[in-house]
DNA sequence: TGCATTTATATCGCACACGATATAATATTC
DNA sequence: GAATATTATATCGTGTGCGATATAAATGCA
């Protein structure tokens, strides 16, 4: 249809594409706060300790690149995550250079704990995992278009 | 299909919605930086100014409801675009409670420099306007729901 | 009218998020 | 093998983003 003039207002707030994603993850880190409150850990940090669970012994790099963050971000958010007891960090023998991540006992076994989470944030969202399948490609495939020209 | 057992892992970071709305809006904050670098300000300062271009006068809690954001974010977000000359800021006559906002000139000014970013933005996603569209779309109704039970 | 309650904004503390920069270890080049 | 360049992480400064709390103005109610 696109019944709208070429000289339809851009600017306007509820038109953006990127002011309903800022705002939607806004709503999305509300739910996830009051859920990780349990684990007394922020969504960042939920974010690192799910890519661990998937792998330990990263280094830093390794998990900038995985969760799309600069090094000035994870230095000190793994720091946190050293003194709250979930993970170790150790420069490498073979490459002092490198800080490599390893999980605690105690970060290995929240997992235990965080598997509720996912169900309960998608109940939060009223959304068939189709859905929830068919947005998450298109925001990836969005995001590789950001990454690649930016 | 869905041929994806009931025991999929539903923790694995490539799988979740959340992360990729995370990532993506990290890409686009990256292009926003590019792009609002000329303008000097950020992108939670121009989602401001969208608001104020739709329409002046208007008070802090009301700016808040529009951009889902807490008073503890903008009231020193609108100091510093004081500060930067876009806005101004008075308490009401009527009710001393309030402060009210106003563009300045420069405020106004700025929106015609403003005018070519939409477009600008949307050439880095590579995305037609159906799709922006349609996606915007679903992110609003998600966030509908995120907002109604949090 | 007087006092409790509500409302609007501000202050404080903490945790991201990143650009600019620093530092130390490794790799490269001659 | 010494000088240079690159790489990995860390430090610093600025700007969000929010929960807990403070304060002052307006409202409600006895």
């Amino acid at each position: 249809m696109n019944s709208q003039p070429a000289t339809k207002n851009l600017l306007k707030l509820d038109v953006q594409l990127c002011f309903a994603l800022y705002s939607t993850l806004l709503g999305i880190n509300k739910v996830y706060r009051k859920e990780l409150q349990a684990l007394n850990i922020t969504y960042p940090q939920y974010l690192v300790l799910l890519v661990l669970w998937e792998g330990d012994q990263l280094n830093v790099s390794e998990i900038c690149e995985r969760l799309f963050l600069e090094t000035t971000t994870l230095t000190p958010l793994l720091k946190r995550l050293e003194v709250r007891g979930l993970i170790k960090r150790q420069r490498s023998a073979s490459d002092e250079r490198q800080v490599i991540v390893t999980l605690t006992e105690e970060g290995q076994a929240l997992r235990a704990t965080a598997e509720k989470i996912p169900a309960c944030v998608a109940g939060n969202m009223n959304c068939s995992f189709e859905e929830i399948g068919a947005l998450r490609d298109q925001l990836v495939a969005l995001r590789t278009n950001l990454f690649k020209n930016a």
